[in-house]
DNA sequence: AATCTCGCCTGAAGGC
DNA sequence: TGCCTTCAGGCGAGAT
C-alpha cells in the first residue's frame, strides 16, 4: 500500500525514463480502475513528457497538451519495461515511449487511477480541493491547530483528511501519533497548541526519513517486480498489536477508527 | 458544516 | 490439499 513516501520514490525511479521522451502510444488493457480511463488520454500520444511530478499521492505525467493522472491505490505497480515484454496478470496500463521504453501499470485490486488533465480544462475537483504538501511550509502543526478547534473527530481522523494535509496515509498517522505521544483516539479539538507543534514536525520527519531511506534503497525499475516495496524501516506500532511496546515494555493495542486499523500505547500516547 | 458509512477490488492469511 | 471467510485499505460519494 503505497503511502507519499513510496509514490515519491517512484516518482524519482521512473522520471529519468520518461522525460524529453515522446508518447507513441497508450495501450489500456483494463479501462476499469477506480475511475473508468478516459479515451482522452490518447491525447497524449505524440507528445513529449516535458516533468513527472507528484501532488499528494497523485503522479501527473505531464505534456503540452495535458497531463497523465496515475494513482496507484493500494496495490499499483510501476514498472518500466521494454515495450516487447509480455505483459503478466494485472497489466493494464502501458505509456509506450518512441524508443521502445515502456511505462507498465499494473494493479491488482484496481483502486488506482489513470485519468487525464487537459491544459485547457479546469484543474479536476478532487486535486483542487487537496490540502498542502505535508514537506512544504505551508504545512505546520500550527495548521493543525487551527482547523483542529472545531474538530470532533478522533485526531487520527483529522490527520489522515486529505483537506488538512495530503500524503498522510494509515501507516504513518499510527506511527506519528506515536511519536508525538498523542492518544490516535482523542478528539482533535481536544489536542493542545504544543502537541501540534510537535506533530507537525513529526510528520514531516517521519516522512522524509522514509522517502530519504526509499532513495538509498530504491530497487531498479527496470527490474521485473519494478516495486520500491517497503522501506527498510522499523515501523515502533503499526502490525504491532499485543507485543511490547518499544518504550514502555507495556501491551500495544488496536482499535478500528474511519475504518481503518489503529495502533497506540495507552501508556505512552495521552 | 461536520461526520458517518459504503463500496470499489483481489490476494494473503487463517480456520476447518 | 482445498475451500470458505475475513481482512487489508485510499479515498470519493452519498447519507445523515
Amino acid at each position: 500500500m503505497p503511502e507519499l513516501p513510496e509514490v515519491e520514490v517512484s516518482r524519482l525511479g521512473i522520471s529519468p525514463h520518461l522525460i524529453g521522451q515522446h508518447i507513441e502510444q497508450i495501450i489500456v488493457r483494463h479501462k476499469q480502475l477506480r475511475w473508468l480511463v478516459p479515451d482522452d488520454v490518447h491525447l497524449a500520444e505524440g507528445h513529449k513528457v516535458n516533468h513527472v511530478r507528484r501532488r499528494a499521492k497523485y503522479l501527473f505525467i505531464d505534456t503540452d497538451v495535458g497531463s497523465i493522472i496515475l494513482h496507484l491505490g493500494m496495490s499499483g505497480k510501476l514498472r518500466i519495461v521494454n515495450s516487447e515484454t509480455p505483459v503478466i496478470k494485472h497489466d493494464h496500463v502501458d505509456i509506450v515511449l518512441t524508443n521502445g521504453v515502456c511505462l507498465r501499470f499494473n494493479d491488482a485490486r484496481r483502486f488506482g487511477a489513470c485519468l487525464w488533465q487537459s491544459v485547457n480544462d479546469p484543474e479536476i475537483g478532487m486535486i483542487a480541493a487537496l490540502g498542502p504538501e505535508p514537506l512544504t511550509s505551508d504545512f505546520d502543526g500550527q495548521r493543525l491547530y487551527d482547523l483542529s478547534r472545531t474538530k470532533s473527530v478522533p485526531v487520527k481522523n483529522f490527520i489522515m483528511d486529505n483537506k488538512v494535509v495530503v500524503g498522510v496515509g494509515n501507516i504513518y498517522a499510527n506511527e506519528s501519533l506515536f511519536i508525538a505521544g498523542i492518544d490516535p483516539r482523542k478528539a482533535a479539538k481536544k489536542v493542545s497548541k504544543k502537541s501540534y507543534l510537535e506533530l507537525g514536525d513529526i510528520i514531516k520527519q517521519v516522512l522524509a526519513k522514509a522517502i530519504e531511506q526509499g532513495g538509498t534503497t530504491l530497487k531498479d525499475f527496470t527490474q521485473a517486480d519494478g516495486n520500491p516495496g517497503y522501506f527498510a524501516q522499523h515501523l515502533r506500532v503499526y502490525g504491532r498489536k499485543g507485543q511490547a511496546c518499544e518504550v514502555c515494555d507495556s501491551e500495544i493495542q488496536s482499535v478500528t477508527l474511519g475504518q481503518r486499523n489503529t495502533f497506540f500505547c495507552e501508556q505512552c500516547q495521552k
